[in-house]
DNA sequence: GCGACAG
DNA sequence: ATCTTGTCGC
């Protein structure tokens, strides 16, 4: 019997800020940024919520594609109302327990390589973003691609695709603002559990020959839409 | 004290 | 996140 075991709902699920941050602060020093991440990446999942901000119900979507053919391999949504409001820095407490709802629907038989979040991992106040967390909770491999800034100061990158620069906090570098498009707009990538930076960026790239999101975000927001609207009208 | 602030 | 028409470009 060890302490994760006594870990009551309430304190995974905290209902106040105070408490959610204490929950990240008690659960970072658990992520791991040793590398040398996955061995090998065959199937990477892409996860998202999509909300219905008059009825508060929320989807959340786990997406599985094959990395090469960038086709689904598997797919799991679970519908929910909002448990937590949207709180900069603790984007987690309000997307995870749905996106864990839908987790559970997943095949037993499919364990992706690799999970991207839709958000951020270690670039966050307290080193802790979504990322991180769904990565603790899984004990999968993630990433965290963020479509807009929040943390860190950046240089724009260069206008190629694959250019990046680095976004710095406090003088550390912890993540980079990649460009995935040629003459688009740049997304923000940081390391989330169990996989460096470098890794991170290169599957970004191997997941963007189209759109400026990775293919994974892309189909997980669609599922995620999909789903609310089933439920609604 | 005043802004900024992933989704 | 979400609300929304047309519009520019491949």
């Amino acid at each position: 019997m060890t302490s994760a075991d006594t870990i009551t709902d309430s304190e995974r699920w905290p209902a106040t800020v105070a408490e959610a941050e204490a929950v990240q602060d008690r659960l970072r020093g658990q992520v791991d940024l040793s590398g040398p991440g996955p061995a090998r990446v065959v199937t990477v999942a892409g996860v998202d919520v999509a909300y219905d901000t008059d009825s508060d119900m929320v989807a959340g979507a786990v997406v599985v594609l094959d990395v090469h053919t960038l086709s689904a391999v598997a797919e799991a949504t679970a519908i929910g109302r909002a448990q937590f409001p949207y709180v900069p820095g603790l984007l987690a407490f309000r997307e995870l327990p749905p996106l864990l709802d839908a987790w559970k629907q997943l095949p037993t038989t499919i364990t992706p390589d690799l999970v991207v979040c839709d958000g951020y991992g270690v670039a966050h106040p307290r080193r802790f973003g979504l990322a991180c967390h769904l990565g603790i909770l899984t004990g999968l491999p993630t990433i965290g691609v963020a479509k807009t800034a929040f943390i860190g100061d950046y240089d724009p990158p260069g206008p190629q695709r694959g250019s990046w620069s680095p976004l710095v906090d406090g003088g550390e570098a912890i993540g980079r603002a990649l460009r995935t498009r040629t003459g688009v707009k740049e997304v923000f990538v940081s390391v989330g559990h169990r996989i460096d930076l470098d890794s991170a960026c290169r599957h970004v790239l191997a997941l963007t020959p189209r759109y400026r999101l990775p293919e994974t975000t892309r189909v997980a927001d669609h599922a995620s839409r999909r789903a609310l609207r089933g439920v609604l009208g």
